[in-house]
DNA sequence: CAGTATCCCCAGTGATACTG
DNA sequence: CAGTATCACTGGGGATACTG
């Protein structure tokens, strides 16, 4: 039994069960370049409701794959960053901008979510 | 306008749109090793239901990332096998691998779903 | 600001039966 | 064997309104 109920069995699938909700890579990405509010993530993910995008927080979180902080300030100011596990994921997200990049590329598409370079390094 | 009438501006999103289906990335990665009939696919992700694996073939065969060859015969017999553009997703599918790997050695589950060496090599 | 709480709908999925 | 066709359902997700 793994986290969700379910046998894990193959290498691929367990990585998919934890990162593969909706927007799970593309939250643990953006959470690359460094701690973010929900606020922000949600600009750089339109295409999540708030809704959508607080169930998908909460569950990498309880999945241990990022942190949530609460400042006990008005207004309610709450900053997301990844764990050292969550970190761990960075070889597997570069892999997926790495593709995505090339394939854009070649398709000749515009390419306007970018990542410094920097945060390669760490 | 991508192939599913979104827009993709960010490489990490373009690859989710491309291999994020449920099965897709999991049929991708039994794919590496080699051509399979869908009964065997069928066999390696018992979760799918055959229409589902059906659906999820379609659709990445009509993404370029795997090809279908039928021959004609009776009983039918209709073969899979990745594409060079499939192909190129094998760092990713492996870093997926992996990664999921190393989470199962970490919580102490056993592995059932390996990957001989040699198809790394190609 | 960063959420919850509700309501509600339909698209994705399962189950089943059938076919070339 | 490898599907297609059909029906039925349910729960994932959207929309909206509200709150600490």
């Amino acid at each position: 039994m793994n986290c969700h109920g379910i046998d894990l069995n193959c290498p691929v699938d367990a990585t998919l069960r934890l990162i593969g909700g909706k927007y799970k890579a593309l939250i643990l990405w953006h959470l690359i370049s460094g701690t973010m509010r929900h606020g922000e993530l949600q600009k750089m993910i339109p295409q999540a409701t708030p809704k959508m995008l607080t169930q998908q927080l909460r569950e990498l979180e309880n999945d241990n794959l990022l942190t949530r902080k609460v400042y006990p300030v008005v207004p309610p100011k709450v900053e997301y960053s990844l764990t050292d596990f969550g970190k761990s994921l960075k070889p597997l997200l570069f892999a997926m901008y790495d593709w995505g990049t090339q394939y854009m590329h070649d398709t000749g598409r515009q390419i306007s979510c970018s990542m410094t370079m920097s945060a390669k390094e760490t």
